[in-house]
DNA sequence: TACATAATTGAAAGCGCTTTGGATGCCACT
DNA sequence: AGTGGCATCCAAAGCGCTTTCAATTATGTA
């Protein structure tokens, strides 16, 4: 069943049905329900290809997937996907996902825009000095960033959390309480947020002329087994920290784990703060020793965009092209005062 | 940039630069290198929309998320996805998700469908008598689905894992160790997977003359809190379980915090064993006490499909329509001998 | 009554691609 | 010379929708 065929059935020319399906104004209403009641008993749908065609506009938004054989999937990514959801079924859009080596982000993206198939585009997993950046701009196509990118000019709409500034606050935190060996178990270094956290905390370690070494610094994956590794790398050390900063709960499983391991006491001989994308599966409050942490939904991040992202697309509108979110630093039993020994 | 355009800069037709670029035969070898090369200088990518409206193929593959406002995410599924990804990737097929309440999947999966911008459909969290497969199948384009519907003939094509005999053997061990006294932590009662397993329980018990008590059974949503309350639930009978059968880790993770809330010992007090999905998440070797599991991986599971729905888009060789995966029985350290009391 | 105006409806031209059904030229073969 | 076969190439017809421009009818005004 298509247009003409309807419209036939109708007795209705196909301009007539396609504008009474689509709400203009110049039709009779008379006709326009006796449209909508041939839609509702013929089942009839539109097209989406020849829509799309025709309008130029998909109703949808792409995104990125990285993945490969031996890449380990991401909850922050399903979490996200999730938000961007919510909204996005508010609006009948729907995503077109293009999985891809994550050493081919630009092509994918590019691909992707040029594809004809989205409206818009969302980028995440941002780097420093992210060569997507240019590209983008260049594209001609609505796109929102989640993140930034270190050391390059924002001026390209993004969502982001104010990352230095949550670990510059847990930092202060754990150094009133009299902490004053740090480590760091940070994503991968090349990531924006890794970037900024590693940076936030080596401001207010600075502030009491600490230092931050490398010793005492992981960049990893965010994945629990790695987070056991660090903390037990951390653990053998001679001065061994007892203060950790810890940039996913997902890490922080893995680094309770160790310190479980090697007989040690979360809160009193180890304190740890990590970051909380409110992940459903990994409550702070439900560790063993409910964690202290930095806290902002990775979700409603998804939602945010999606919003924006949509309302561009339609035009409607205004949203600021520019957010930076703060996190909320939420303390919990895995921060206490450092040990005396 | 478009054909049209491409054409006439060559001085072609559009008819041959099509074919050129499809790999027609009967293009001219010199033809084709010029056509080539003259993309490569342009950056020509032929309209997707166009392609698919003249075609009918989209290169795609569909798929209903559900989602809601209160709806938590769920790390099955992004796990599946990334199967599916690893698989598309290597064919240049995408996704498109459909977002959708998880009332509203019968529609969502139409929508999808008709709206012309797949060729094949994926479908999952299959339920009993499910009505989704009537629909499926009056609708002439391929489809996969993962799982089957308990109470419907089987004949349609799908990927499953025998889900009875998983929990059939589970059981059958814990018997063989003493135990007499069993629960169920199960998915939603309507899932099929949730079906079958408890089958697979009570078939076990009922060889032994036990029965399953309504008591010792909890259907929920499969996250870490609703393990928590059930297993607190059956703590509290009067004939405490001594051997629980789970259908995911992320359940047990509640379930085992329950456990320890309550003061006894995984292994020895209570023996569990748990469906493990393959969660990079959740090893069951890293539990503090390593559990014991049946075993599939959900990602591997998401490959199979892709590959399936692919290669039938592409009209490749045949696979087989139906697959039922063994899981394996994996025993670790949270199952032991029924207690003596 | 005549004419301007508003309210409805339609015909047809695209959107950018694939594909059918010829053309055209060139060669070998009878 | 005449014919069939082959290798190349092209014009034009769709695919199913939206939208411009124009036509028709109904309504109101002078």
């Amino acid at each position: 069943m298509n247009l003409k065929q309807l419209s036939e059935l109708l007795g209705l020319s196909q301009t007539t049905v396609s504008r009474a399906l689509n709400g203009y104004p110049e039709v009779n209403e008379a006709t326009r329900e006796r449209v909508l009641r041939a839609v509702k008993e013929t089942g009839y749908r539109p097209n989406k290809a020849a829509q799309r065609l025709a309008t130029g506009k998909a109703g949808s938004i792409g995104l990125v997937m990285p993945t490969a054989p031996g890449h380990q999937s991401d909850v922050h990514f399903g979490e996200f996907l999730t938000g961007l959801g919510e909204e996005a079924v508010r609006h009948d859009f729907h995503f077109v996902i293009m999985p891809a080596d994550p050493d081919d982000e630009v092509g994918a993206l590019r691909r992707l825009a040029i594809s004809g198939n989205v409206d818009a585009l969302f980028v995440a997993y941002m780097r420093g000095h992210d060569p997507r950046l240019a590209m983008l701009k260049s594209l001609s196509m609505p796109f929102v960033v989640h993140g930034r990118s270190f050391g390059t000019e924002p001026d390209y709409p993004y969502l982001d959390i104010d990352n230095e500034t949550a670990f510059y606050d847990a930092a202060r935190l754990l150094l009133q309480l009299g902490h004053t060996r740090f480590a760091l178990m940070n994503g991968p270094a090349h990531l924006d947020f890794a970037i900024r956290r590693r940076n936030g905390l080596i401001a207010a370690l600075g502030e009491r002329g600490l230092e931050l070494s490398e010793d005492c610094t992981s960049h990893t994956v965010m994945t629990d087994e790695e987070g056991l590794i660090a903390m037990e790398r951390f653990l053998q050390l001679a001065e061994r920290p007892t203060a950790i900063l810890c940039s996913s709960t997902v890490l922080a499983l893995g680094a309770i784990r160790a310190v479980n391991q090697a007989g040690l006491k979360l809160g009193e001989d180890i304190s740890l703060i990590a970051h909380d994308d409110v992940l459903p599966l990994l409550k702070p409050e439900n560790f063993s020793v409910p964690l202290t942490t930095t806290r902002s939904s990775l979700r409603a991040a998804g939602v945010r965009i999606a919003q924006r992202l949509i309302s561009t697309v339609k035009q409607a509108g205004p949203f600021p092209e520019q957010e930076l979110w703060k996190t909320e630093l939420i303390v919990r039993a895995s921060t206490g005062p450092a040990p005396q020994s």
